[in-house]
DNA sequence: GACTGGCACTTGCCCAAGGAGAGTGCCAAC
DNA sequence: GTTGGCACTCTCCTTGGGCAAGTGCCAGTC
């Protein structure tokens, strides 16, 4: 029994389970994939994909569907690369160039996501600690309150109002606005954090109380774990794929996604790479029947963020990956410009 | 045939059929209900209610379901307000007091609130052309670069970097971040923009290209549609509420409350008041089953924006109506404090 | 030794029939 | 106007038989 085409009855179990959603029979398969042999010869191969754990039958008069193990098989070596459309790469690169901000290339990335892998999509804000300072301002309101604007590299901003025991003078502001930006500028928002607070000693003993007030504020901004954890979902309609009974296979899911740490879990353990999680890999009983299709975004070498989709683990790998891996390079080109 | 009693019996089927989610029949009516009367009596009431159009038996051997109509009357004349416990209004004061901006406040509540009403909850964030100017920064950056950052009175923060022509002198700088504070502080963003444009003539035929290109720039972030168009959706799961059979019932709604224009249609027609919209009354055909409940939120006499929730038109209308107006109160109080 | 055709067997799905249960509508009586 | 009684209707659930799909195995072939 030759094992190359054993690996092609799985690959093609997989394609038509994905396809017709219904388990599939050996009679099928030969006539669906022109394998060469007759039906008997593709049922002694499956009876040894079962065997090995790859493919199972939901009763016993009935075809085969591939086991989270075979998907697993599937994604690691058979998956063929399949390539977005030229009109899909447009959708996405027109759906985002409109974006006039952060938050917009956020929800319309989501919205681009679902669409094309008809899906659940979600995608993480980029994050702050591992954006760097692109400018910081000082800037006297009223009274003794300060507003403080930081800029991340991201394009993000983040604003505080802070109320100071006493009135800062010009003089001091513009000081501090200088050795602010010396400090931190270019830094990686963490690191930032600890700059600004070595530079406080620098301070005549009477500026300190405000220094003080100002970099704890600052610091606090920079790492505020709150902020890394905003996350925008998309496409919860798509859910419809995961079956028709509400309670067993959909509110499942619909709990988990609207989870934020249960998300943050999922998206947070991708590498840079493109990370398939099947079933029980996914961590969570919630998502047993469900894979997750995720991949880190980001301009340069260091990832912003991550987004990817949640789907039923039958669906199209090839498709599912191909549109995350798009969506993620094209989302990190648009934070770059903003 | 008393015409109170009539009115009774409504009321009766709506809270039964609301917390078993059967038809109800007369038999069961005078046993949960002591109406004093036999269920033969009950028979003779429900055809009339029947005839009226307020009830309606799914099929002829069952019990009497209400209408819209029946629910529409269930709650102009029939509902009795239903206080929240004071466990609730705890929960909600604690679930509000520790947001930290404007983002998370809309964040918390949506989750509050579908958690109280076990419904999907909606929240519009504050809106921007019914705030008014808070404070404006004008600052320099690298280059001709500008940072100009906008505070409103809801506590939101919109910023805008834009490339001048030319670099702005310090004055120049200094004398328009005077003028606009003039001319905007304290004004609603729609009135500001337009004291804005008046005051580009102010200045020197010289600046003129520098000034009116902030102005531009401002008045397009105050007068921004999409920024009024943020919405927040949470407690999806609750839509198991709506039945079990997820794309008749379910799957129409889902795609409804994903499209943020239906939403903010819902929303938008809000009053000042507390609304509630039933079946048809929604304007769509998405939603013919379900019930939106809404109000407006804002601290002082004019309305920020709108939250409510959607459900199932056979909802505790008496407790969502509740938990929605006192949501609203506290958001509206949350977001003043800010 | 690998492949193939044939065949008995298993099993879920569909459909029709029948019984149980719930609730109504109506009527005659109070 | 209210009530008890009763025949009627309709859905829901269960049961059972036929159907179709697909398998597993075996003997035969290349």
């Amino acid at each position: 029994m030759s094992d190359d085409r054993r690996l092609d009855v799985l690959r093609a179990i997989v394609e038509d389970y994905v396809s017709t959603q219904e388990p599939v029979g050996s009679r099928a398969l030969v006539e669906r994939h022109h394998l060469g042999v007759s039906p008997a010869t593709i049922r002694n191969d499956m009876v040894a994909l079962e065997d090995e754990g790859y493919i199972t039958q939901p009763h016993t008069s009935a075809g085969r569907i591939p086991t989270d193990k075979g998907y697993r098989m599937f994604v690691d070596r058979l998956a063929t690369v399949k390539a977005l459309s030229q009109a899909e790469r447009r959708a996405i690169e027109t759906f985002l160039t409109g974006a006039v901000d952060v938050d917009d290339v956020v929800q319309r990335s989501v919205r681009v996501l679902a669409q094309l892998t008809n899906q659940v999509a979600i995608v993480q804000y980029p994050s702050l600690t591992r954006s760097t300072v692109r400018h910081i301002e000082v800037v006297a309101l009223e009274g003794s309150r300060v507003l403080l604007v930081v800029i991340t590299s991201s394009g993000r901003v983040e604003q505080r109002i802070i109320e100071l025991v006493e009135t800062p003078s010009e003089q001091l502001l513009a000081d501090l606005r200088s050795r602010i930006a010396h400090a931190s500028l270019g830094q990686r928002l963490p690191e930032a954090s600890l700059r600004l607070a070595d530079m406080i000693e620098t301070f005549e003993p009477n500026d300190r109380p405000i220094v003080s007030s100002i970099v704890a504020t600052l610091s606090q901004t920079f790492t505020n774990e709150r902020s890394d954890e905003r996350i925008a979902v998309g496409g919860a309609a798509n859910l419809a794929r995961f079956g028709s009974d509400f309670d067993t296979s959909i509110k499942p899911v619909l709990e988990a996604i609207e989870e934020q740490v249960v998300l943050l879990k999922l998206l947070g353990e991708a590498t840079s790479g493109l990370t398939v999680r099947i079933g029980a890999e996914t961590g969570n009983d919630n998502l047993l029947g469900t894979a997750v299709v995720s991949t880190s975004y980001g301009a340069d070498e260091q990832a912003l963020a991550t987004l990817g989709t949640v789907g039923p683990t039958r669906m199209d790998y090839p498709a599912t990956m191909a549109a995350v891996s798009a969506v993620a390079r094209y989302v990190g080109r648009s934070l770059a410009d903003t």
